[in-house]
DNA sequence: ATAATCCCTATAGGTTTAATAGGAATTACA
DNA sequence: TGTAATTCCTATTAAACCTATAGGGATTAT
C-alpha cells in the first residue's frame, strides 16, 4: 500500500502545479490547503527537490515550485522518489536490483517471473502518466 | 514489497504441489527444504489452512496438503491471503475497501483513479495465474 | 531589523514484520 | 499403554519502518 509520504507527496505536486502562478509557493499554503502536517511535508518536498523535481526558493515571499511543467513529469519518477521500487520483489527492479538472498537461481525462479509480469504492468501505467494527467479529474 | 510471509507462503505453496504424494508433508520438512524458520513457516501454514487452502493432519505421520489441484488455486486468493490488499489504496481495494480518512470526493481523485489502472493491471496478471503456473520454471 | 521562509538534524511514539519460545492437544505405532 | 512426532495456539522479543514533532540555523524580501 501507498504510504503516506507518497499520497501527501503527489497531492503537493499536483497542488504546485495548478497553483503556482509564477511565485514559489510556501509550504504553509500547501499543508494547510492538504490537510497535512507541516513539518512532515516539509521533508517529503526536501526530498523531491534533492532529486530534482522541485526547486526552492529560501527566505521571505520564498517557497517551491516545479522545475519542469507538469506534463513532463513522469510518474515513474515520482513513485520510486517518494514509494521507492515500483517492482513487488527486488530481484525484478530496474531501479533498486537486489538478489534475494535466498534464491538460488533468479532465471528459472517462478515467483520471480510472476512478479515480473506484475511489474512490467504497473510500469507500462505509470509509463503513460504524467503529472498533467492528475490534474483534471474524471474526463471518460 | 512482498514481506517474507507472502515469500514463505508462496514456497511452501510451491512445494506442497510439488510434492505431496498423498501423504501430509510435515512442516520441518518443507521449511528445511526451503531455509525457512520452522516456526515462522507454521504461522504462516496455519493462516493459509484457516483461509482455505490447506488441509493438515494432527500427530506422527500428520502434515499439510493442498485442498485443491494446483491448477484451481488462483493467485488472486494466494496474494491475499498472504500479503493483503492487491490494490495502492485501500479506497479501490475490491476486497479490504476502506474510504481514505482524508480524501473529500472518491470520484474525482486523480491519485484514486490512477491507482484505479494500476489495480486493474495487477489483477489481469493474478487472475491469469494459478499454483501450476508457478510450478515448472521457465518456458519460452 | 524583522518576519517569513527553507534547510537540516534529531528524536519520539506507534505500527508492522520477522523470528523465537513454550507448551497443549492430537495421533501413529510399537 | 507409552512415546515420539506432529499440529495448534498464545505470548514475547527485536528490529525496522512510518509518521509526526521539535528546535534552531541560514536565507531573503521588505
Amino acid at each position: 500500500m501507498l504510504s503516506k509520504k507518497t499520497k501527501y507527496g503527489l497531492k503537493a505536486l499536483v497542488y504546485l502545479a495548478k497553483y503556482t502562478q509564477g511565485k514559489p509557493v510556501p509550504i504553509g499554503r500547501i499543508s494547510e490547503s492538504e490537510n497535512i502536517s507541516q513539518k512532515f511535508l516539509e521533508s517529503i518536498l526536501l526530498d523531491l527537490r534533492k532529486y530534482g523535481l522541485l526547486g526552492s526558493k529560501k527566505g521571505k515571499s520564498g517557497g517551491y515550485y516545479l522545475l519542469k511543467p507538469a506534463s513532463e513529469i513522469k510518474m515513474t519518477e515520482v513513485i520510486r522518489v517518494l514509494e521507492g521500487p515500483i517492482a513487488m520483489v527486488s530481484c525484478v527492479s530496474l531501479n533498486f536490483y537486489e538478489p534475494c538472498s535466498d534464491c538460488e537461481d533468479e532465471a528459472s525462479c517462478s515467483i520471480r517471473l510472476l512478479m515480473l509480469q506484475v511489474r512490467d504492468k504497473a510500469l507500462e501505467v505509470y509509463r503513460n502518466s504524467t503529472l498533467e494527467d492528475l490534474l483534471q479529474p474524471a474526463n471518460p
